[in-house]
DNA sequence: AAAATATGTCAACATGGCTGACATAAAATG
DNA sequence: CATTTTATGTCAGCCATGTTGACATATTTT
């Protein structure tokens, strides 16, 4: 144990890194859930030929039936152009289905079909399982306060919108 | 537990998406977590002309002085090819540096020199004060049990590697 | 001596971000 | 009603970072 001794400098341990240090243990479990979690449905994808965009595309059509291209903008916080590229494909394929707004008509609403509906379910299986496991283990009251630190990780501009998007009924007016 | 009846008609609220569902809640909450919680060190990043995988790599070679490459990519699940590209950059620009191993000498140990060291503790800055806010705000308890998810969600191959990497003495032996 | 291991490197390719420019249709506005 | 704004789409090209496959070198293991 103790590194040896080391070059340039310190031998780091004097705070930001090294053991003992709460926070950023905190901060690396995040990165190794993550990388878990999201590789559950890689193999999925490359059966149909898709990657982890189109995974988020469906997610997102999925929870929010009817949404527009730009509120879907708005949640993955990418450029039009980046969406367009998966989001022909995934209509192209018939995966998602567009709908003229019929308040507003430039607007495209997106809906799954059933085939999207279908990949939909098999992509996120993998991942409701791993949650639940995960959630039963730690325990009652776990989910409560993991939910809690999520949503507060959230930036606070966009942490009520957020939240209204995490409960919610389908969409909201249109 | 029980996949309904699928669907292909009714409007999408029976069970995989709309509303109502913990499960799903609980994964969009930790898409959303995470995206904000990865854009914080991205200005930064920029200007050192630099991007996530870079962050990736300071990281955990703060956190494991004297790590081989070998470790970095069972770590960061990536090719030896992807590493070496940002990996080269770090060293030529002085922010990480190598060393033959001593008791393997085709092994090379990684460390930060003092310009790494005080670019990861820029970009850790702000994902420290954002997960010591939200733990903060959870309360007490909160902690623990959002620890225990994390690691829950990782893969059970894995599990004992990230335990013993998240909580220990700056490397093993060597 | 031979085989296995740790690392590096070259080349080519794919995905999914990005910017910038421009086009169209529909709605909103004065 | 003419004009402007908005929602969307699209073309073209660039960049970061992932991939595979092949091969080279030094060192350790067998």
């Amino acid at each position: 144990m103790v590194v040896p001794a080391k070059s340039l400098g310190k031998p780091p341990a004097d705070r930001p890194s090294a053991a003992g240090d709460r926070l950023t243990e905190a901060i690396e479990l995040l990165f190794f859930a993550y990388r878990d979690f999201i590789s559950d449905p890689d193999e999925i994808l490359a059966e149909y030929d898709f990657g982890r965009a189109h995974h988020r595309v469906v997610h997102f059509v999925s929870r929010n039936p009817g949404i527009t291209v730009a509120e879907l903008l708005n949640i993955l916080r990418i450029t039009k152009q980046s969406l367009a590229r998966v989001l022909k494909q995934l209509i192209e394929r018939g995966f998602v289905a567009q709908e003229t707004g019929k308040q507003d008509r430039r607007q495209r609403l997106l809906y799954l079909t059933a085939s999207g509906r279908e990949l939909e379910e098999r992509l996120a299986a993998p991942q409701r399982a791993r949650v639940a496991a995960a959630l039963e283990k730690a325990g009652p009251g776990a989910e409560d306060a993991w939910r809690t630190v999520l949503l507060e990780l959230v930036n606070d501009e966009d942490r009520t919108e957020v939240e209204h998007r995490i409960a919610r009924a389908p969409v909201e007016q249109r």
